[in-house]
RNA sequence: GCCAGCGUAGCUCAAUUGGCAGAGCAGCUGAUUUGUAAUCAGCAGGUUAUCGGUUCAAGUCCGAUCGCUGGCUCCA
C-alpha cells in the first residue's frame, strides 16, 4: 500500500502500482492544481513518476519552498532550450536553481548582449506556450556518452563521465534534452512569471584555470505578484546601497589619485567611526580585554616565521627594502600580538591574556572583487587574540561568543546564524587539540540556543572556527564575526608558558573579530539603517533652525548649550525658508530638527521635529535633552 | 586576475546617421524676511577618465591604460 500524506495532516492509503498522476487524480480539483511534484520516501519526484510499492508520498505544492526550486530548475531548462534554438552551436554546461532564481552556463560562439536577453525571453515564452511535457528517461552510460560526444556537448560529456556506471537520468521537453536528476514541472506551461536578469562570466566548474563560460541569470516565481515583489525588494536594496548613501550623506569616498579599495573617511563618517570605536573600547575594557597597539610593518623574517609568506603571500603587498632588510606591510595583526606574548616569559598564573587592537591591515585584493566599503584593500579589524591554558579554553570561548552577540545586538542586529567549521583535510595541529577546540566551540554555540549549521571541513588549515552571520533589515545575511583557533602560529613561534609542573606548555591561541572590519561593518550599518542612524550613531544628532535671522542669537544660544552637553549639533542659519532647511535636514536623515523662532526665544523653549515622527511641538531644552539622552543611552 | 557592460560639470542625466558640449539640483552673487519636505533672478562651472589612432571633422569610430558596475575565482 502507498501512504499518501495530505497537507491538512491526514493521510490516505492507496493501492500499489500506480503513477503519481493517477495518485493525485483522486484529489479535489483545487488541491490538484496546487501540486507541482511529489516527495516519495523523502525524495523529490516528478508527477508522472511510477511509484514504488509501500511508499510514503507527500505532495509538493506551489507554496512549498521545494516547489520554487523545481520551478526555477525547469525555467533554467526552458532557457537552455531557447538558447539552443537561437544559437544551435551553444554548448551546455550546468543550470541549477539558486537562492533568488536560476542560471545556466553556456559556451557560445559570441558574447551575449543585453538585447539577446529580450530575444531569449521571447523564445522562452514561445516554448511555454507550446506546452511541452517534461519527460524523464534513463539511458545507459555508454549510450549517453556517445550521444553527447556526437552532439559536441563536451561539458555534459565530462559530467557524465564522472558519474557512476549504470543508467543516466535525462529530461526532455520538445526537441531539447538535458542531463538532469530532476524533478521538473509537469510541463513548460507551468512557468508563468519569470525574467532574465543579467549576463556574467563564469568559469567552467568554478575553476579559474578553465574555460570562461557565459552565464545567464534569471528568476522565476509562481505568480506575477511574487515576481514584482522580488523586483521591489531589489529596488529597496538599491535605495539602501551604502555607496550611494555614503556619497549623498558625505560619509566616505575613494579617490583615483589614492587608489582603489582605499577608503577616505569624511568628517561625518569619522564621527560615526569614533562612536563605534569608543563604544568598542569601553566594552572591551569591561570584558577583561587590554588594548594593544602594533606597527604597520614587520621584517620579512617575521612573516617567514608566521608562515604568511607561505600561505598568504599572494594577498600581501610587495616588501620594501630598508637598510638592506626587507619589510612587509601587515595583512594581519597576529604576529605582532604574538611578539608581545614573547616579550617575556609567561607563567600559567598570567593566563589568560585578552589583547585587542583596532589594527589596520592591508591586503592585495584582485581588482575585480573590490566593492564599496564591503571589500577593500586597507581596513581596520577589531581584532583580538586570546592566549589561554587548556583548562581555561572552554570558558574563554563561551565568553567570547556571548560578548560577540552582545556587541552586535547593540548595533540593532537581532537575527543570527552560526556556522561551526571543522577540520579540513589539509591542516596542522594535534588531533586532540582539534577535537577539544571543536567541542568547546560546539558547546558554546549550543549554550546560546541559536540556530547553527556545521560546515564540515570548512575550518582554516590552522584551526576550527565559528563564523557568525547577521541578518539586516532586508533579511540579507552578512558575515562579520569570526572566532578561530590557531594551532599553527603558537607552534611556529614556539609559544610557551611555564606550568605549575615547572614544565613548558603551549597555550591555546584564539583569533577573534566581532565587527570584522570597521569599513565593512560601517557599510552594513549604512545599508541596515538606510543611512537613518539611531541617535547614538547619527553623525549629526540635531540641527538648530532659526526661523528668521532675528532669531539667530537665540538659536546660537540653543546650539552652544546642546554642544556643551555633548550633543553633535549643527546650526543652519542659511538665508533659506524654514521649509527648505527642514527638507534638507530630513534628506540628510538628521534625527532632531529644532525650530526656534520668536515664540521659542521668548519662552526659552525649542520646537522639536523628529525625523521619524515629524512636528512634536515646543518643549523646554531640559526636556529635549533628557529625551535625547535617554534615546542615546538605550541606543534606540 | 577573468567575462561582460560602463565612464559627459560636485551629483543626476541630455547631446539624430561622426557636424557649434546642454539641463536640473548643488555652488557663488544679489533680491526676498520667511513657522515644519524645495522663494526668485543672475553668474560661474568641461582638455567629454587618460593617452594614441582613423577622419575635412570624434563625446560619438578603433586601440591601449586607469577607474567603476554586475558576475566568476577569492575573502574581514
Amino acid at each position: 500500500m502507498i501512504k499518501l500524506l495530505l497537507p491538512d495532516g491526514s493521510s490516505r492509503m492507496v493501492e500499489n502500482w500506480i503513477s503519481g498522476k493517477e495518485l493525485i487524480g483522486g484529489l479535489e480539483t483545487a488541491l490538484k492544481k496546487e501540486v507541482v511534484c511529489l516527495k516519495v520516501n523523502g525524495e523529490l519526484k516528478d508527477l508522472d513518476t511510477q511509484l514504488p510499492a509501500d511508499a510514503e508520498v507527500s505532495l509538493v505544492r506551489r507554496s512549498d519552498p521545494e516547489a520554487l526550486e523545481v520551478l526555477r530548475h525547469s525555467a533554467a531548462h526552458i532557457m537552455a532550450q531557447a538558447v539552443k534554438r537561437i544559437f544551435p552551436a551553444a554548448k551546455l554546461a550546468i543550470g541549477p536553481a539558486i537562492e533568488n532564481g536560476f542560471y545556466y552556463d553556456f559556451d557560445l560562439p559570441r558574447p551575449l548582449t543585453p538585447e539577446d536577453l529580450t530575444v531569449i525571453e521571447g523564445e522562452m515564452k514561445k516554448i511555454i506556450k507550446e506546452d511541452y511535457p517534461f519527460t524523464h528517461r534513463l539511458v545507459a552510460k555508454e549510450e549517453a556518452l556517445a550521444s553527447l560526444r556526437q552532439a559536441g556537448e563536451k561539458y555534459k560529456e565530462e559530467l557524465v563521465a564522472e558519474l557512476e556506471d549504470g543508467e543516466i537520468s535525462f529530461y526532455q521537453q520538445g526537441e531539447f534534452s538535458d542531463l538532469c536528476r530532476g524533478p521538473h514541472l509537469p510541463s513548460t506551461r507551468y512557468l508563468k512569471a519569470f525574467k532574465l536578469t543579467s549576463i556574467a562570466g563564469a568559469y567552467w566548474r568554478g575553476d579559474s584555470s578553465r574555460e570562461m563560460l557565459q552565464r545567464i541569470y534569471g528568476t522565476a516565481f509562481f505568480s506575477r505578484e511574487e515576481l514584482d515583489h522580488y523586483f521591489k525588494l531589489l529596488a529597496e536594496a538599491a535605495r539602501r546601497d551604502h555607496r550611494k548613501l555614503g556619497r549623498e550623506m558625505d560619509l566616505y569616498s575613494t579617490d583615483d589619485q589614492i587608489g582603489p579599495g582605499l577608503i577616505l573617511w569624511h568628517p561625518k563618517g569619522g564621527r560615526i567611526r569614533q562612536v563605534i570605536e569608543d563604544f568598542w573600547r569601553e566594552e572591551h575594557r569591561k570584558n577583561g580585554y587590554e588594548i594593544v597597539y602594533t606597527p604597520h610593518l614587520g621584517r620579512r623574517s617575521l612573516w617567514e616565521t608566521s608562515g604568511h609568506l607561505g600561505f598568504y603571500q599572494e594577498n600581501m603587498y610587495a616588501g620594501m627594502e630598508v637598510e638592506g632588510q626587507e619589510y612587509l606591510i601587515k595583512p594581519m595583526n597576529c604576529p605582532f600580538h604574538i611578539a608581545i606574548y614573547q616579550s617575556r616569559s609567561r607563567s600559567y598564573r598570567d593566563l589568560p591574556f585578552r589583547w585587542a587592537e583596532l589594527g589596520t591591515v592591508y591586503r592585495y585584493e584582485r581588482s575585480g572583487v573590490l566593492h564599496g566599503l564591503l571589500r577593500v584593500r586597507g581596513f581596520t579589524q577589531d581584532d583580538a587574540h586570546i592566549f589561554c591554558r587548556p583548562d581555561q579554553m572552554p570558558e574563554e570561548i563561551d565568553r567570547t561568543l556571548a560578548f560577540c552577540l552582545a556587541i552586535l545586538k547593540a548595533f540593532g542586529f537581532k537575527d543570527f546564524k552560526l556556522y561551526l567549521a571543522t577540520r579540513p583535510e589539509k591542516s596542522v595541529g594535534a588531533e586532540e587539540r582539534w577535537a577539544a577546540a571543536t567541542e568547546a566551540l560546539r558547546a558554546a554555540i549550543e549554550k546560546t540556543g541559536l540556530p547553527y549549521a556545521v560546515d564540515e571541513g570548512g575550518g582554516a588549515f590552522y584551526g576550527p572556527k565559528i563564523d557568525l552571520k547577521i541578518k539586516d533589515a532586508l533579511g540579507r545575511e552578512w558575515q562579520c564575526s569570526t572566532i578561530q583557533f590557531d594551532f599553527n602560529e603558537p607552534e611556529r613561534f614556539d609559544l610557551s608558558y611555564k606550568g605549575s609542573d615547572s614544565q613548558d606548555h603551549q597555550p591555546y591561541m584564539i583569533h577573534r573579530a566581532l565587527l570584522g572590519s570597521l569599513e565593512r561593518f560601517f557599510g552594513i550599518l549604512i545599508e541596515n539603517y538606510e543611512g537613518a542612524f539611531p541617535l547614538w550613531l547619527a553623525p549629526v544628532q540635531a540641527v538648530v533652525l532659526p526661523v528668521l535671522p532675528a532669531n539667530l542669537d537665540y538659536a546660537g544660544e540653543v546650539y552652544d548649550w546642546l554642544r556643551a552637553k555633548g550633543i553633535r549639533v549643527e546650526l543652519d542659519s542659511r538665508n533659506e525658508k524654514i521649509g527648505y532647511r527642514i527638507r534638507e535636514a530630513q534628506v540628510q536623515k538628521v534625527p532632531y530638527m529644532l525650530v526656534v523662532g520668536s515664540k521659542e526665544a521668548e519662552t526659552g523653549q525649542v520646537a522639536v521635529r523628529t525625523r521619524k515622527e515629524g512636528d512634536l511641538g515646543a518643549c523646554s531644552r531640559e526636556e529635549l535633552l533628557a529625551r535625547m539622552e535617554k534615546e542615546i543611552r538605550e541606543k534606540s
